[in-house]
DNA sequence: CAACTCGGCAAACAGTTGTTTACTGAATGA
DNA sequence: TCATTCAGTAAACAACTGTTTGCCGAGTTG
């Protein structure tokens, strides 16, 4: 599995060999089938492995409880250390969320949909959400879970790994400000502060428009 | 183009090989490279075919104007249409977003840059955003345009290829009697109207925090 | 007419792929 | 102690892969 992960890093699920797989683990080729049948099955493997860290994560952030500006920061720096710490993990998890291999697909999105029960229980619990039917509670949950996965994907978009900006690059207009390119490694942490900064206010837009929704 | 987009419904493009693309296509093996150099070329040329007329749409919903009630319907209109009538092309956009070939990658995530700005500079110009700071109207915009990734997203896979409802499905918790309003629209599934109403619904909760966003 | 490009063909090339079969040593357990 | 399971190996198999080379007819242009 690990061999697998390592690969998966540059390649897609679909794409990936088997004897690739065992070559990197340093087997023969028959080996593979003492564990897996299929490629496919490594694969749901991985998507169990690749979400049991992310979902204690996110069930701690979902039970603390405080001042809302201090959850939301508490949700962003959650998902930017997921990214940071299982950066393969969670690249495997974008990559094949909507990848051509059916049950890893469907794995992520049973998963994903637990999530947002999940978090649809943590939001009804709260006093905010007095007054709001069930329905509109879970699609709150749900739109919760589509930025945290957007946000995540924004941050491994941002990753040390990709460095690949082209001269067409359209800059936004005028802000020639920010690129203090001097250092190289230093501000490693540039990019992925701005999208926790615009996951943050994001949040909290969400947020104003749940505290005005029952007048409007 | 079309021999390779009607393969990638159902695999991915770093699983795509040149010999499957030109047997598709009736063509010899050698003869692909009389067009393209890689697969990723072709990729790439997928790409920019596939935005072609969702970039006509949604440049045509922007420019409209009216209540904002109204604009919600019509973005969640065009977004389901898209993927309704460019399910290939949606698909092949959703799957190779986060995919293994990085040119492709790359000009997806350029043209979406592209989409936001355009969606911020739509946004701008509204009377709700009197007040906003440009950075504060862009991150707006970004959640506008993930949100819109996400519908589109969810409209694919509750198409009719996924018939793939296992059984421990969670249906919505005691939504027991779902569907018999009356539909304008034609024969929708009754899961895309589902989305649909989702998405609305969140579109909506996202302008309440908008226009309470200057009082926190 | 002549030159030339364009789109396409068949054949060949060396590698790589998934899968099966029979075999091997090391633990394991009664 | 002996049988059994477990994890792994080597070899073989046919099928498929990307790429190159040389060739060809149909248009196009001068």
């Amino acid at each position: 599995m690990d061999a697998g992960l390592h690969l998966l890093e540059h390649q897609n699920l679909s794409s990936l060999g088997m004897r690739e797989v065992t070559r990197e683990a340093g087997m023969s080729p028959a080996g593979f089938y003492r564990h897996f049948r299929d490629l496919a099955e490594l694969g749901v493997a991985l998507v169990e492995e690749s979400l049991a860290s992310l979902h204690a994560m996110i069930r701690a952030t979902l039970a603390e409880q405080g001042e809302a500006e201090a959850r939301i920061d508490r949700t962003v720096e959650v998902i930017a250390r997921y990214v940071r710490e299982h950066r393969a993990h969670a690249r495997f998890l974008a990559r094949e969320r909507h990848g051509g291999v059916r049950p890893v697909r469907e794995a992520i999105a049973a998963e994903l949909r637990r999530f947002a029960e999940e978090v649809a229980g943590a939001l009804g619990a709260q006093p905010e959400s007095a007054g709001w039917s069930p329905e509109d509670v879970r699609m709150l949950a749900e739109l919760y879970v589509d930025h945290m996965v957007s946000t995540a994907a924004a941050f491994l978009d941002a990753g040390p790994d990709g460095p690949g900006m082209d001269g067409s690059g359209s800059e936004g207009p005028g802000a020639g400000g920010p690129g203090s390119d001097g250092s190289r490694e230093g501000c490693e942490g540039e990019a992925e502060r701005r999208i926790a900064r615009t996951a943050r206010i994001q949040l909290r837009l969400i947020g104003v428009g749940r505290r005005h929704w029952l007048d409007s």
